[in-house]
DNA sequence: CTGAATTATATCGCATACGATTTAATTTTG
DNA sequence: CAAAATTAAATCGTATGCGATATAATTCAG
């Protein structure tokens, strides 16, 4: 049993669960998100400007750990939907500063639903959630680091 | 600080840094699969036809957990490289049969060498890597569950 | 045994994700 | 202070991921 290919079978990867959990969280958020006519990266870019009300572009691509070519497309749809503005830093006309509109601020009350209605859809204990919680930011840390 | 929002705060989600990190994961098997010419998805086609040789096209989506229109494309995409073939099932002409061509096959060792590659990028303890492999299936194994 | 329901793929459209390249604004340097 | 280097976005091309719909093969029901 104990072959030379034993690391490249599926059920070894450490990799393969990650990436099938984050699919399955997204689809699991769909019908949720539908209600405020939200996509999950749409979702997560609103989180970060329900917080800050104002944001860099740039900034808010290292925040959610995605590239500009990711985000710029996602910017340009919030804006067509009515939920964010651009304007352009006056001290520096290449930072772009994101922030919301009436609307979009108004849909942050509406967003208390969805945390909720995604809990129950997720069957862990309080440690399970918290142990993989640090567990995946260590990750996200030790890449960071790297990254420099 | 315990303001009612506090659950729609980014640094609260436990899905936020799950997709960032299978984003981040991806990225790093990139330079790796380059050199099997293999993106992400195409790889794990590839691991489970390493294991099984032969695989009903049904039963490989259910198997990395996605959906049929996902899967098609990249099978489509796999024949065009020369590492797999399809053919019907007699018994029953809908069945696809997705096998692996001689090409397919020689990959396999080539690919020993990704596994080394990921570990030293991923700086987890032997523990860390075991409890999240575990909570990770659990997940998915709930999620199976509630498909019924 | 034939029309209806079921099942396995295929196709279409939309929304990411990212590497590579380009463009525009600012800073650095000689 | 003007050319070069740097930086922030924008653009392009490729590869997913999935809901919805269509198609083809099989099974089921009367």
């Amino acid at each position: 049993m104990n072959d030379k290919y034993e690391s490249i079978r599926l059920r070894n990867q450490l990799c393969f669960p990650l990436y099938a959990v984050s699919n399955m969280i997204t689809r699991k958020y769909k019908p949720l998100l539908d209600e405020l006519d939200l996509t999950y990266t749409q979702y997560i870019v609103m989180m970060v400007l329900w917080e800050e009300e104002k944001v860099n572009e740039k900034l808010l691509c290292e925040t959610l750990c995605l590239k500009s070519n990711t985000v710029a497309p996602l910017l340009k749809k919030l804006e067509s939907k009515g939920y964010i503005k651009k304007s352009k830093d006056s001290d520096d006309e290449r930072n772009i500063i994101i922030s919301l509109t009436k609307t979009g601020e108004k849909l942050k009350d509406k967003a208390l639903d969805v945390p909720k209605g995604i809990a129950c859809r997720i069957n862990l204990s309080k440690e399970e959630a918290m142990t993989l919680y640090k567990i995946l930011y260590k990750m996200l840390d030790e890449d960071k680091k790297e990254g420099d």
